[in-house]
DNA sequence: GCCGTTTTCGGCCCGACTGTTTTCAGTCG
């Protein structure tokens, strides 16, 4: 998405200015700017057509030209001029921890370097030694900071980190000297990828508290110590930052390092406007305080509702809980079914009862078992005969089980071919009842023909949902490239369900793009794509998602009763 | 570079920790 590419350049441009050190402010405003394109709901192309690219947050005068400039040649040749004085590997090294931009502005300038090999042999050598500034500490720091920084480039999925992050909360409220504990951060806001784990607990020893903390078995090594803050890293070099605050700060504290940092200097620029200022240590009128033990009360001394903390990414929710006007997210226990799950039948590694059994333990009223069709063949796709033979089974088991829950549907993922035709003839597909229709090869074609086969999907009268509709992998594979706003449009239209899917490396629709689908009407399903009994947990990550993107329950077709959601299943096909 | 019921110029969020300092700069969140 153009959207995507423009904030990237923005970022980078943002480093190279902070490398520069000439006008950090400058440097902020283009980081401000990117960061409002990449929460952005719509293409800024449209934006651009329409004029109104000056709305988005960040953007004024000249950032808007730039924008204009990329649409239309696919440079912005300001940046690039900018930035070929800094070598592009040496904006990449500021991710290694405790090198800035001035070390490393100092160190360029001094010794050239421009990777982080040099750096590396800069400090084998031991070259840096007696260097102004550089004592052994900092030195050690450096080299360990590179080790890190090559271990743990990548950030984690988010389904891999949350149920650490959340044994480590439980350990800690266990501990005497800890009154609260929570999770803060962009694990917090449910962030698909996560860098680090924010924790913070309230003592009225912090310092103690801490270094019982650190003490934890899961701890593998302590970075930093200090009076209320510790950094520490668990299995997998994954950084831990516990703070300690004192119970009356709890609340603003957990406002201030949930963030985003976008979120909380808005607010603070709020603060500062009615003559008040907010720390992590509460809301202050003077030297009287006036909120902070509780988020809810740090929220309300500002005059705002506080929002959940998934909206916290100042896409428009300051505004929004100003006016009173937030909206009611979709929560967990809303959903009713998952319609987008896997059996032994095809790649799944639990059998079909399995599923029905793991199903109705997690209290689901219905649950559709959708494996693949045949042309998905290393995931052991079934033809015609085989799928005739599940569908046996599953009425078998459906006598077996009577009437208790959850309601088991047949069904299948199928395949959207490559000419926009789907992997079953419609006499198949129309006894079938739940029909997912996904992307599963020729992720290349063009654009247009991409959006053509979604297109045509969507207007089969047997499908019900677009399954993992751009088909990323995170980490992995980019999205397909179609035309969001149209199948977005016609998905509407034709009430057929876009699916969020809850699967850690798939997230997909992600939280930006849900949120343009919701706010166009178009209905959302959000599955586990379980292929395991265990996996339909995965809908916890699904519902995350939805609610970074401002989905409501109304919208989102699994939270439906029976009888609503089987009049939405057997629709289109009356007609026929 | 952005932005404005205190401002179209002059601000731009705030504090902790570390390491190397003898009073503070750099980094981080």
């Amino acid at each position: 998405m153009v959207n995507q590419e423009i904030a990237e350049i923005f970022d980078q441009m943002s480093r190279a200015l902070a490398f520069k050190g000439k006008d950090r402010f400058r440097a902020l405003a283009y980081e401000r700017a990117a960061g409002s394109l990449r929460g952005l709901d719509r293409d800024v192309i449209g934006l651009a057509r329409e004029k109104k690219l000056k709305e988005i947050p960040g953007v004024g005068h000249d950032l808007s030209e730039m924008i204009e400039e990329y649409i239309k040649t696919g440079h912005i040749r300001r940046c690039e001029r900018e930035m070929r004085a800094v070598p592009g590997a040496l904006i990449e090294m500021m991710d290694i921890p405790g090198l800035g931009p001035k070390t490393l502005g100092l160190l360029h300038e001094k010794f050239r370097i421009k990777n982080v090999d040099d750096l590396r042999r800069l400090i084998e050598k031991g070259s840096l030694a007696g260097l102004r500034g550089f004592g052994d500490k900092k030195i050690e720091n450096l080299r360990r900071g590179i080790e890190l920084y090559q271990s743990s480039k990548q950030r984690r999925r988010l389904g891999m980190v949350l149920p650490l992050a959340e044994k480590l909360v439980d350990e800690a409220r266990k501990m005497k000297l800890v009154e609260r504990a929570d999770l803060a951060g962009s694990i917090r806001r449910g962030l698909e990828t996560v860098g680090d784990i924010d924790l913070l607990i309230s003592s009225r020893k912090a310092e103690e508290a801490l270094r019982e903390f650190i003490k934890l078995p899961a701890i593998k090594r302590v970075t930093a110590l200090g009076g209320t803050r510790a950094s520490v890293l668990i299995e997998g070099n994954l950084q831990v930052d516990v703070r300690a605050v004192p119970k009356e700060s709890y609340g603003a504290a957990l406002q201030y390092f949930t963030g985003s940092k976008q979120h909380s200097v808005h607010l603070r620029t709020i603060a500062q406007k009615r003559g008040l200022k907010i720390n992590e240590y509460g809301v202050f009128r003077g030297d009287k305080r006036i909120g902070g033990e509780n988020e809810e009360d740090t929220y309300s001394a500002l005059g705002i509702k506080m929002p959940p903390p998934e909206l916290r990414e100042d896409r428009g929710e300051i505004e929004a809980a100003t006016e009173g006007d937030l909206p009611k997210l979709i929560e967990e226990g809303d959903l009713r079914g998952d319609l987008h799950t896997h059996t032994t039948w095809s790649d799944g590694r639990s059998s079909l009862e399995e599923m029905v059994e793991a199903a109705a333990k997690l209290g689901l009223e219905y649950i559709a078992i959708t494996d693949h069709s045949p042309s998905a063949r290393i995931a052991n796709g079934l033809d015609i005969d085989r799928l005739e033979r599940k569908i046996e089974e599953v009425e078998s088991l459906r006598k077996k089980r009577g009437r208790r829950n959850p309601r088991v549907l047949m069904g299948a993922e199928v395949d959207i071919l490559s000419n926009g035709k789907l992997d079953y003839p419609d006499e198949v597909l129309a006894r079938l009842d739940v029909v997912v229709a996904s992307l599963h090869g020729a992720f290349r074609q063009n654009k247009d023909r991409m959006t053509g086969r979604l297109l045509d999907a969507i207007a089969n009268p047997y499908v019900h949902i677009i399954g993992h509709p751009t088909t990323r992998l995170l980490g992995s594979r980019e999205p397909v490239e179609f035309d969001f706003e149209r199948v977005v449009e016609a998905a509407a239209e034709a009430g057929v369900a876009l699916e969020v899917n809850g699967s850690p490396s798939r997230l997909d629709l992600n939280d930006v793009m849900a949120r343009a689908a919701s706010e166009a009407g178009a209905p959302l399903a959000i599955d586990s794509d379980a292929h395991s009994a265990a996996q339909l947990e995965q809908t916890r990550y699904g519902v995350i998602q939805a609610r970074r993107g401002w989905v409501e329950a109304r919208l989102v077709v699994n939270t439906w009763s029976w009888p609503r959601i089987s009049r939405w299943l057997r629709r289109r096909r009356k007609a026929t």
